[in-house]
DNA sequence: AAATATCAGACCAAAAAGGTCCGTTGGGTC
DNA sequence: GACCCAACGGACCTTTTTGGTCTGATATTT
């Protein structure tokens, strides 16, 4: 019932560059920099974001990363799930792969009317939203616990 | 976003005693044989039930354990609490001890409306729910996985 | 060609989860 | 009273997951 801090780190990322004028490229190094992440951690993490197209990467002289897509066009669900997996909304909540529809789990019904619910709150949680301050303005800089 | 095994083997074990007829003492060692869980673990989980007050413990001759309470007066999200702890449906989504009302994560408004939710419909659902099959006939002894 | 940061994966470390073991306790039986 | 058995609690070990580092190669502009 919890996110990994890998998640943390990464949205903190990006909102961090959500926060920049659009269009702007930044280095993975002055993204940790400014938020106090651990760079090489971070990496890692937006390497999978380009892949999974939330972020669009540079190499050469303008490099570094830019978001791919307008804030507001970047929901906070579609972010975990590169980050957490795919099926962060979709599986089973004891985490068993043998759970499906024809070898329902224990509380696999309930789970299943519940999950959606989550999701949609999240999915309409936009990056915009998140680096309007619309979370609480200074989050950001207190993430360190 | 996913629960330990061992509230999966608390709860299977929970069922079990919930199907027997009511006053019903039986051992771990009993019921684990039944399920096929490690009796050892299930021990220490439900020596905490029974701290807790959702199982009744006995020693001597008719030793083991008995449900405290009318399976339909005992709720899957007590038992969860008691098992993950009991701030399962009240802490932060990062895990992080420092976010709070007046020190917010990046996520604290959005998690704050949907917990409640998750935790109100496994309050709802009881033991006796779970036992009489509602959740699907079966799902106990496929709970290897 | 030099410089620099992306990129992928291997690799290592720390922490949490899963699971065992053992000594003690306490009621019941003989 | 001696003995039996499982509850009880804590210490302890193992495995898995998570968090984090490092290295070598690649791409792109000056």
């Amino acid at each position: 019932m919890k996110l990994s801090r890998e998640s943390k780190y990464g949205l903190a990322g990006l909102i961090y560059l959500a926060r920049q004028r659009p269009g702007t490229v930044l280095t993975v190094k002055t993204v940790a920099a400014a938020q106090v992440l651990p760079g090489t951690f971070l990496a890692k993490t937006f390497g999978r974001l380009a892949r999974h197209g939330v972020l669009r990467s540079h190499r050469g002289r303008r490099r570094g990363y830019e978001l791919a897509r307008n804030p507001r066009e970047i929901g906070v669900r579609e972010i975990l799930e590169d980050i957490e997996g795919p099926d962060l909304f979709a599986r089973c909540i004891f985490g068993s792969e043998g759970c499906s529809e024809q070898r329902p789990c224990l509380l696999h019904e309930r789970w299943k009317a519940v999950r959606p619910r989550v999701a949609e709150s999240l999915a309409a949680l936009t990056l915009a939203d998140c680096a309007a301050g619309r979370t609480a303005p200074g989050a950001l800089s207190r993430m360190g616990d």
